[in-house]
Parts: C-alpha cells; structure tokens; sequence
DNA sequence: ACCTATTTATAAGC
DNA sequence: TGCTTATAAATAGGT
C-alpha cells in the first residue's frame, strides 16, 4: 500500500520479507487492539514468524478466548468418541454462551450504555430497577455507617474509661498531695460527655485515629441520608 | 480513519459500534490473510463479538498454531501430560461458569441485591455506578420521548390539514347557497392554530387517541427531565 | 450496501 | 531497525 502496488503473494527476499514481516506485524496488532476496545470484542492473535519468533495479543485473557473458541467450533470436529458427555458439554457451553451475552448486556445497560434499542417503556423499567437499587444501596450504606459510628462512640467511651482509669492510677502514683497533675488532668483529653457530643452531633471528627479509618471514608461522602 | 478522526474507546452509539465491528473486522482478517501469505507466517485470529459471535481465521490449522503458543507460553506451566485438549476445555468450561457467577452477582448487586458482604467504600462504587446508570437511562428516555412528542406533533399537523381539505370537499358538495353548513364549521372541530397552540404548549394533550399509546406511557413518569 | 473525504498503513529507498 | 515520502488501503460519517 504504498509506493508501488504489491501483489498478495510470498515476498521471495527474505530480507525484504522479513522488513514487511515486522511493518506489517505492527499495523496488524494495532488493529487487533482497537477492534477490541472500540467494538468492545474479544480478540486473540497469535502469530510466528516464518523463524519462529512468537507474537501474540489478547484483549483478554488468552487462555479464556482460546478455550471459548474451541467449545464453538468443537461442534464440527471429527470427534473420536464424543461419549454424549461431550456433545451435552457443548450445548452446555453454548447455552452458557448466551448467557454469558445476555447478562453482561444487562449489565451494560444498567451501566446507561448500550440503550439505543430499548422502548420508552423497556427504559421506565430500567429507570425503576436502577432507583430501587440506589435505594437499597443507599439503605445498606447508612445500616454500615451507623453501625461504624456506634462502634467508634464505644470504643471511644471504652478509652475515655481506660484513660479515666490510667489517671487516677497516676494519681495514686505519683502521690496525692501534688496540685500540678490535677491540673494536667483537667487541660488534658477529653471528657466523656465531649466525646460523646462530637460523635453525636455529626460534626467533623478529627480522631487521628490511624487504626480504623473506615469511618473516615464512610463520611466522606455528603449525601448518604 | 476517514471523514473525521476517532478515538480509540468504546463506541458508545450500539449501532454505529456494530458498523465499525463489520468494518474492521473483515479490514483486521484481510491484514491477517495477506501477513501470513507475504511473510509466511503462521496466523490464527480469533474474534467474539460482544454479542458472542465468533470469528476466525488461520493459516493453516488452528489446533496447531495454539498448541505451538502454548507450549511457548507453557514455559511457565505446570505442563506434564494434560494431553492441553480436555484440560483446557475443563477448565474453560469452569471458568465460563464462573464469569457467569461473577456477571450476575454484580447485576444482583445493581439491583440491590447480596449486599452484606460490601464495605463501606463497595457500596458508594456501586452508587455512583448506579447514579451514573440512571443519569443516562433517564436522559435516552427523554430523548426518545421528544421524538415521540415531535413526530406525534406532525402527525397531528398532518391530521388538521386534511380534516381542513375534507372540510373544503364537503362545503363544495353540499352546496354553497346554505348557510346551515357554515355555522356548523364555525362551532365544530379545532382549527388549525388551536391545535398548534395546545401541542407546542406541553400543555396536557387530550387526544383520545387509542392507536398510539406509548406517548402517554412516556409521560406517565412525572420526573424525566 | 454504496459513496468519498480523510486518515492510516505501508513499499521503497536510505 | 528507524526515518521519509509517495501512494495504496482502510474507513468514518452519510445516504
């Protein structure tokens, strides 16, 4: 396709067939490539050259693909002893096939794609499964999230207790008749009613708490009512 | 490559995704043929649609060519004795299974489904997908039901031209001396521009039009906009 | 399915 | 291999 029109048969050079070996290679996987992702196509390519180097592509997973193919074709293959098993395997496959197909288009089309086909009528339904998977999304969503916040308050009221607990040991270790660490306890953490408050109010909550930041997360998100 | 340059993703528009796949697809088998008859080279190209159709073409016996490459591939592999054949089909047959085990959790989940085992951050994914989802069912649905109202609309215009032409057939064949048939013109039907008006309006459209009930489906939803 | 303006791929030559 | 260029092919958007 170029300078000069080449006929369609073994390049005799082996020098100039091997310098189109790789031009062509090149165009022929790229290709490959954007048939697969443009169209959205399963593509497997597998080539050797006439030395035996080996090039191959795959939009997925090779093995998968490969194995794919031949429950298709293997419906017209000579066989030896198809022992039925065979046979109800392939249909098997086949109908697994379709289904295969047929889940991920709804799948797609509840992703919004691929909806140029439907009716006003097949799309109102669709409409109505997605709200009332938001919905229940949203629901499950606010069950975890409380469920995090009511852990986070008691493992809170849990520390407040412990910290209670550890000062009044200090207290009793480092004596009593000392003032200054009864003022060191009073400037020092939290209450547990102020814990308590802050959690409760929805404010921002500024633990930095590095060992469970999945409240953190949870909140991050501003419209989870 | 032509009239205008792409992108290489995902066609959105299904059709003109089906278009591009037949056309590509025989340009891709074509490149196939011509590299493995100029450089003599072993080719095999496997192609599924995203329908599920298969496609493919080798240059000399499929079964070969993805034996040699997985010998080359197998390098890695526990290899030994499993005669590649039925293993490979077992194991494809499993894995088949198990996408379809995977695609229609995930659809059960769009659908709100299986959801306890989703961490918080799971679960807001799968909002915005579903967000994402709605957003674009519910704008096809509008533009379908536009093109609903628009051609509805022209076929009314059409309808009032000619009840206006029967109206002009009946004057002349009843005769033009008798007042009678005038007044009853006058108080009858809509003319033209009411009609007009109350369809450009949005205002509600009362034709009790049994024949074509998918407009009033469409409108149905109070929340399509 | 067919039509073309454009974009790509690529045969030669270095 | 890589680069360049003239030209053949492929193909996107319409019809």
């Amino acid at each position: 396709m170029a300078r000069e029109k080449i006929q369609i048969r073994k390049i005799d050079n082996t020098t100039a067939r091997q310098v189109t070996f790789s031009k062509r290679r090149r165009g022929l996987f790229k290709k490959a490539e954007e048939l697969s992702i443009l169209c959205d196509a399963e593509v497997a390519l597998i080539v050797f050259s006439s030395t035996g180097r080996l090039f191959h592509f795959s939009s997925s997973s090779m093995k998968e693909i490969i194995k794919r193919h031949s429950m298709h074709s293997k419906n017209l293959q000579k066989s030896d002893q198809p022992t039925l098993d065979l046979n109800m395997e392939d249909s098997n496959y086949a109908s697994l096939s379709k289904q295969v197909a047929e889940t991920s288009l709804q799948l797609r089309q509840m992703r919004g794609e691929d909806l140029e086909g439907l009716t006003v009528e097949e799309l109102q339904l669709l409409e109505k499964k997605l709200e009332g998977g938001l919905h229940r999304v949203l629901d499950m969503k606010e069950a975890k999230i409380m469920e995090q916040i009511s852990d986070l308050r008691k493992k809170g009221l849990d520390l407040v207790e412990e910290n209670t607990r550890l000062r009044h040991q200090m207290l009793q270790v480092s004596g009593v008749g000392i003032n200054h660490s009864e003022n060191a306890l009073a400037e020092d953490g939290l209450s547990a009613e102020s814990v308590m408050t802050a959690s409760q109010s929805g404010g921002s909550l500024d633990y930095d708490d590095s060992s469970d930041t999945s409240l953190k997360l949870g909140l991050a998100c501003c419209s989870w009512k």
